[in-house]
DNA sequence: GTCTATAATTGGATAGAC
DNA sequence: GTCTATCCAATTATAGAC
């Protein structure tokens, strides 16, 4: 960790190849042996490395949404703000979601979608808002934020994808500004 | 499927006994001799009944929610009475829910729980809809009851889930209300 | 650090006797 | 209709040579 010898560049082939290989096909369907050929070297490397096959799904699997602009902006339109940055999100925080969601019944991994949630889409919400209830606005929020990702990408509803996102970023935004400035 | 014989009782009982497992364990966790043990019989059996594995699954884990009484009820208070149906339906139906939803990555489990959430959360309150944007409308209202299953059931929000559920009903059924009636 | 070889298990599905 | 026996494929993880 701390002098530059200490990770070989076999470790970030691995954790490279693995955290593509996860975000596309997911947990069960990615095997340690997929990752090791994607990275060029061998199956065992991956274990020894990484210590087991979940241990480093849950290294890999971060989301990570930088909104500090988004964030940042005028309290009285981050519901749409909000909505059409989630919308807009790349292949990567799908696949990361999806992944996390579908491999939720490990305990260790639900654990990891638990926290992701929170800092993805609870925590963020909640710092902006004021009152006795702001936590349980912000926890409905985080509902309402992923339940449009869950109808988006894993039910797959093919009209709403198809949908104009202004017309979505309208009447959902509106509903989490709702909650933002009741 | 006509006449009395041509189900033997072995037939139920692995049904009855994948139905239980697949719920409570998911489809990964529970393996067709898993299913046969419960139903006290052969492994073999279950797959010379049922064809495969995912079809068993595919034919078992159907969300049964009989909404008829609720939907007949007024539409001013539609939000509100449908919140508080989801809050209380049963163990059964939440295991279904989950079941599908983490093996949807399969192509005809994906299938499958597209038309559940068809049925069971977009439909019934599309045909209480009016006007052009009726199915937008139903589909944006599939999503947010859909997300406040995925917060409760799927990450396990602790906070929201001991919160007094006439808090939630009140809050987020007022945003479901305003997809019903704008 | 890296690979070869293999252990140890488990899974779904099938053939054939009864 | 049901069971015994088995096949075949795939997995994660480890031991040990280099």
């Amino acid at each position: 960790m701390s002098d530059a010898t200490s990770k070989p560049p076999s470790h970030a082939a691995i954790f490279g190849a693995a955290t593509q290989l996860f975000a596309e096909k997911g947990y069960a369907a990615t095997s340690v042996r997929d990752i090791g050929a994607a990275a060029g070297v061998d199956a065992s490397l991956v274990i020894r490395h990484f210590g087991s096959k979940e241990q480093l799904f849950i290294d890999t699997m971060k989301i990570d949404l930088d909104h500090n602009p988004l964030m940042a902006g005028p309290l009285e339109s981050l519901g749409e703000r909000y909505i059409d940055f989630i919308l807009t999100a790349d292949d990567q925080v799908r696949g990361v979601f999806l992944a996390l969601l579908r491999a939720s019944d490990s305990g260790s991994i639900g654990t990891e979608l638990r926290s992701a949630h929170e800092d993805a889409f609870v925590s963020p919400i909640k710092q902006r808002l004021d009152g006795d209830d702001a936590d349980l606005r912000a926890r409905l929020a985080g509902s309402l934020v992923g339940g449009l990702l869950y109808s988006l990408w894993v039910v797959g509803d093919e009209t709403l994808a198809a949908t104009d996102h202004r017309q979505i970023v309208r009447r959902y935004g509106a509903l989490l500004q709702a909650l933002i400035t009741p």
